[in-house]
DNA sequence: AGAATAGTGTCTGTTAGACATTATAGA
DNA sequence: TCTATAATGTCTAACAGACACTATTCT
């Protein structure tokens, strides 16, 4: 917002890159997308594009997932705007750095588009050297800054997990509290105990009718999200 | 990150909004700038500017307040990304909303460089139509998005004040919990009490040499933030 | 009946909040 | 001595965590 026209100051290029985040059998995990083209090619990276003319950066997102993985995301976040002039040898890119989460169904029961796979997210967090991931092969580290978004993806989601139930709607509509301890229990990567997290959860929920079946022991109450 | 080359996209103007925050005396208080230019000349809003070839989004910050206002901030802080193309009447226009801090002195010793002024955020954040802030004369909300930016950033110096002691570094080094705790109701917008504020904060101070002078009564122990 | 899981009662240690008391300075 | 402020002791209510017990279903 400012006096001289906005046409006549330079522009930099803006892409969106995704941190996609998943619970596959018990493990948080994230996707990575081995690149093609001129740049980096063959490393797994976190998928990304450019931003195209008047696009919200939402559908930018939406669309990166659909075209490089063939996926649908949930509700894409942003995580921060990564602005290091020297991020990318092609050039001044800006890059918005996004979370987005995707049930790990969907990529098992697809052919994949290009080279693209689930990794589980280290328990640690990768100190030092290490990647935040368990990447394939040989490959240490996520290229660009790929390792830092990756991480403030995983601190977001936890942050979120702890402070509500299922916050990005993986679960169905209606569900138990045994689902829903499940998939916090994989997000934080903790073991929470049973009585305490059904204390914790229930004001945020409400019960409907109907309770859960095929499975034994006692049938439980379905809930859902409250308000 | 994509295949074809940056330079074959179509790049949207990129500019930063600061929502800068201040308390003036026990008032958490928003800095507003009266628009000079051909666009909403006139009304009150949030200073800005346009982001500079190469340039970093955290020197655009600072460069804005040092060329509108004559002032240094303390430390910018992302808030989010505003894409809606039609934003701003000039074209696609993305901006990077930020939320820095002044000491509110910084303001009042000096000449105006424009026509600047701190006004009062309200103490329920405005609801419906109402701004947040105590705009001057008949104006009743800020122009552009302008009003979400102030709400966020409100939120965001809340969150981080509420979570330990001055973490923008409003006080000097060396401090009275007394002080603290003024800093803090005055962001909040409570009154704690002070053996509840003092306990809740300790962890997170270390005492050094001297007490505070003066002032009447026993002097208080100094303390600077610990870690 | 036995196994498995759902849901609840209850105890305990910790903590926030509130109030009261003691300590130390200046006037 | 009086007043103002700093710093600490203590009581209570609320809450998290942990364990145990009861309830309900399937095999």
């Amino acid at each position: 917002m400012d006096e001289p026209s906005p046409a006549s100051f330079p522009r930099p290029s803006v892409a969106v890159d995704v941190a996609v985040l998943a619970v596959d059998s018990g493990q948080l995990s994230m996707l990575v997308w081995q690149r093609t083209g001129n740049t980096k090619k063959g490393e797994w990276a976190l998928p990304g594009s450019f931003l195209r003319e008047r696009e919200r950066l939402a559908s930018a997102v939406d669309r990166t997932l659909a075209d490089k993985c063939g996926l649908t995301g949930l509700a894409p976040t942003q995580l921060a705007v990564l602005d290091d002039p020297d991020r990318d040898e092609r050039g001044w890119v800006l890059s918005v750095a996004h979370l987005d989460v995707i049930r790990a169904e969907a990529l098992e029961l697809r052919e994949p588009v290009g080279e693209v796979c689930l990794v589980p997210v280290r328990g640690d967090l990768g100190s030092g050297r290490r990647s935040v991931l368990e990447l394939p092969g040989r490959q240490r580290r996520l290229p660009f800054d790929h390792e830092m978004i990756a991480r403030l993806a995983v601190d977001e989601l936890r942050d979120r997990y702890s402070l509500g139930p299922d916050p990005y709607g993986l679960l169905p509509e209606k569900f138990t509290i045994r689902q829903l301890r499940a998939l916090h229990d994989s997000v934080l990567g903790v073991t929470s105990q049973k009585d305490t997290f059904r204390r914790a959860m229930l004001p945020f929920l409400a019960a409907v009718d109907g309770v859960a079946s095929g499975t034994v022991g006692r049938p439980a109450q379905l809930y859902r999200r409250a308000r």
